[in-house]
DNA sequence: GTGGTCTAGACCACC
DNA sequence: GTGGTCTAGACCACG
């Protein structure tokens, strides 16, 4: 569970924590049953309030990554390799969309864009 | 100078004007020195707040892309063509580096990426 | 927009104002479009948290039936009649799925079940 | 006693063993002056926590399908046939007029409640 | 004025 | 110990 927090990102705390925790979900770095750590601890460790992390597991509980059990704890959901492969995709297919206006608005066509990744992806 | 809002949008008024405008300028679609309406011409037109017209017409200033002279106007800046494309790739490169990290943390590959571009950009 | 909130309920408050409302969305008694009064309206009038009635919006937003505008409000979402009825039939179904155990606990046939709803329903 | 804990269930383990208990009993599975095993025993079978087991055992107790007797044990009620008839009726009448409310305000009419009964039953 | 985020602190049910 | 709910009060971005 390693989880950083820029208080410089303009995104919310509790997204950044979200963000992290659901690429490792969908990435496989988390296993199906795996026990979430609480958020009190979660909260402590991070130094934000119980609140924010919770904010966070809510987002993962809409997703459909995660389980909460009142009382027990937050567990990963047990997800097939082809859930796994949509989350992924589904994930950044929203992410990019967001993004392409930017670069629209730039006035970049299509090929100079995929030219741009192709030079950028390291 | 055609600007249209959506209210449905996610995205801030403000932003939505900022956009439209820079890409006219960066396409060429509006000549350097032209004189852009005024904050509360575009204000009554568009029927926002004269404060919302500002905060484009401020960002527009920072990309340096207008040059605001009290008392004047608010005027298209003269950039040279090379000017205009340093400075979209610049702002593009820059952008897409920032992007880059979210998509190798969800796993995908510049292949993949590639094909999303794409796919997406339509 | 009537509300009415009782303490003495089982259910958390926030749970309450959220199944009011979204009754009156999928009955139509809400057009779409239709900007709710303010979380701060509410809440004051309900002599709640500002946050106990944004958990409540925020689970109209997860169900598709508002969408909720930064600095603008919270607008009833414009659904197709069918999205309405699927909407109205998904609660219904969802809402008997929790309560049929109890039935079956208790040793009520599928009959003696029938029979108690045709009895009771007024 | 055949009790099934499922640890994936939202619904709270003392309820999960009360309601398995309560159905044995009034189904008639489980005869009249019937000796429940000890609190510890049950417990440390389902490797829960012995409170757990007895806020099942209270729960049964206030519905009157059992009475403990400290030191001695817990033991089934003796209820006649029409007793139980009785009560399975009356808690099954109580819980519908409570729901009931709940689907007119979703604007079901009395047949579309029954076929979905009709439906929903397994 | 609107909603978005965050905090600290409280009480509850469940395990 | 766990998560669930609620409160009061604060600051921010947007209009």
């Amino acid at each position: 569970m390693d989880i950083v927090i820029l208080n410089s990102s303009e995104k919310p705390i509790y997204e950044q924590i979200y963000e992290q925790v659901a690429s490792q979900i969908v990435n496989g770095g988390l296993e199906a049953g795996f026990c979430l750590p609480s958020i009190r601890t979660v909260a402590r460790e991070l130094r934000v309030s119980v609140i924010t992390v919770k904010s966070a597991w809510e987002k993962l509980e809409n997703d459909g990554l995660v389980h909460t059990r009142p009382g027990k704890g937050c567990f990963v959901a047990s997800l097939t390799p082809s859930h796994l492969e949509n989350a992924r995709t589904e994930r950044a297919t929203e992410r990019l969309r967001k993004e392409l206006p930017y670069y629209k608005t730039l006035g970049l066509t299509k090929q100079e864009l995929l030219e741009l990744v192709e030079r950028e992806y390291d």
